[in-house]
DNA sequence: GCGCCGAATGAATACGTATTCTCGGCCCTT
DNA sequence: AAGGGCCGAGAATACGTATTCATTCGGCGC
């Protein structure tokens, strides 16, 4: 393990010159920095990452707070959150969002272990979380917001995305409508939610679940096709909800889109499967997550700008499940 | 942001003594220590990562080499490390297996910024990655292993598993066998194909896809019931690939299990559901994780012992894809 | 020809912690 | 009673880098 004296020593030159070298500073002769980058090579040599986190006060590591839930959306991101970051030089330390790791994220902001923090499931129930962090840190939210924290936010239009299921159902002449969804905390939910609401003629039958999983998506669907009047088109809060509630529909007996519409919201792989065949509302992961890491590092170079709030579009993606022929 | 200066000082102690009292070193009086540590309270001191990384030579940091594989056993695998890792006070720095995060991962460990790496998709196509990183740092492989790489290794018994898929098929008097595999790269899928083959009365008719993802299993399904004599129970070399075929014999009428006997490999939280129902080898993958980061922080305390090279058994599962009632 | 300025490099320093070295005082033993 | 040993705490130092301060040297203008 080399240090930066070594490659000093052996370049003829001063540790001071290293430094500026292969830092690409001007002022330093091409000569000199041939050959302090030839002993470097020879040598190894890479820069000690604690030792330059404490001079320079930076780490170069971005904390990702994300959620434990059983929905493959947050992988996805956490890959491409990943390659983006990767992009820019940047490492990811990961957390996930119980409460220990809440406080493993805090702490890591505390140590300045890490030089920014993204948030990919936020809820008002971590703004103590959010508080401490943001007194140290830029912070950037992307997929959930939340209301009232002043930092950049990312996230696609849940709103519009609900409206649309909505014209869609009503479009194709269905009436009784449905809404399976889950707890209310995520801003995504409620503005899916307010979305179908507002484009709904009349107050659909609501389910609401206890967790976002597939288990009680199959529960939450039983409990529709036992109504008296049930519905005929369901639109479920995400895409892991609707996979249960097409299972629950199957093991039923019940006709997939015949007798029954379904709609979930995420767009994740499964919902193309053969299986489930599913049309729901595509959120663009990808922009937001390139947004996000934007915003973050525009921060991290230090500019000052008014906190942005990005709300990208989120197309329906029609697929059997109401009814496309195929 | 204050520093242990700032806590002496408060204390009217010694920078020293406020490391050692902090640090629960013995010869600190108690009243002494106590001072400290409410002077410490105080001032919300948390020691700076970075200062304690450069003097101490360890950063607390693990990283993670993962593959970018459409395979949902990697990131749960990912959500239990972190559990784990966060358990023993270590942070987990993740990276996708591209050739650019390797590069990554390797820049990480010669700066000193892990301590200790931890490959869940190992493959002797990155040995060099291996040797430049092994040479610095403990490294733990789990899951997939590699034959020659000196060090510690954590597995299910995927031989025994193969073995035991294959016994399944001949104890219900399923002759016509199939296999659908991929790539042999990885040490998981050569040792269920050896495990399976080596219980074969016959050698099955075999398809291998480019990849392990939803859609070669459903290309591949698609070759293997386009043969004039079509296996009657099919071994699938991971859950995707199944899922993938179960929806091929869906899509082409073909019926589940009583034409076809359908099983996967890894028990996938998707693997259960009614869709799929899907008779698997579950790899117990809470277990391996833990004795993989047993293992390494044993390497990190200093021990030395015997590399050690653990295969961990993995059960079927049985569902309805193999005809189980229900 | 002398002095000044800028460019290039070396020397010194700071970052914050853990640890080693040093010192002063107290207790115990002879 | 004196000396030695031990214990607790302060002083000093090292870790490796980036940056500021100091120095030297060459060139150029007057």
């Amino acid at each position: 393990m080399s240090t930066s004296r070594d490659v000093a020593r052996r370049a003829g030159v001063s540790q001071s010159t290293v430094s500026r070298a292969l830092a690409g500073h001007p002022g330093v002769t091409g000569e000199v920095r041939a050959r302090v980058q030839a002993a470097a090579r020879e040598l190894a040599y890479v820069p000690n990452a604690a030792a330059r986190a404490m001079r320079t006060r930076s780490s170069g590591n971005i904390g990702v707070v994300t959620a434990r839930l059983h929905n493959p959306i947050y992988p996805e991101m956490l890959q491409l959150l990943a390659r983006e970051l990767r992009g820019a030089g940047l490492r990811m330390i990961v957390w996930n969002s119980d409460e220990t790791d809440e406080d493993a994220a805090a702490d890591a902001a505390r140590q300045g272990m890490v030089d920014g923090i993204i948030f990919t499931s936020a809820t008002p129930a971590s703004t103590a979380l959010y508080e401490e962090i943001a007194r140290r840190l830029p912070v950037v939210l992307v997929n959930r917001t939340v209301e009232g924290w002043p930092c950049d936010q990312v996230e696609s239009d849940n709103r519009a995305g609900g409206r649309a299921v909505a014209a869609h159902f009503r479009a194709a002449g269905r009436r009784r409508l449905g809404l399976l969804s889950g707890p209310l905390l995520p801003s995504t939910i409620r503005d899916r939610e307010a979305g179908f609401l507002e484009a709904c003629e009349e107050a659909p039958v609501t389910v609401r679940t206890e967790a976002f999983t597939y288990k009680a998506g199959v529960e939450g669907m039983e409990r529709l096709l036992a109504l008296a009047d049930r519905p005929d088109a369901v639109f479920c809060a995400n895409d892991v909800l609707a996979l249960g509630a097409r299972d629950a529909a199957r093991l039923a007996g019940v006709e997939v889109p015949r007798e029954l519409w379904l709609v979930g919201y995420d767009d994740i792989a499964m919902a193309g499967w053969t299986a489930f065949d599913l049309t729901t509302v595509r959120q663009p992961i990808e922009e937001m997550v390139r947004e996000a890491v934007r915003l973050l590092r525009q921060r991290l170079a230090g500019e000052d700008f008014p906190r942005q709030r990005l709300r990208l579009p989120a197309p329906l993606v029609l697929r059997g499940s109401t009814g496309r022929p195929g």
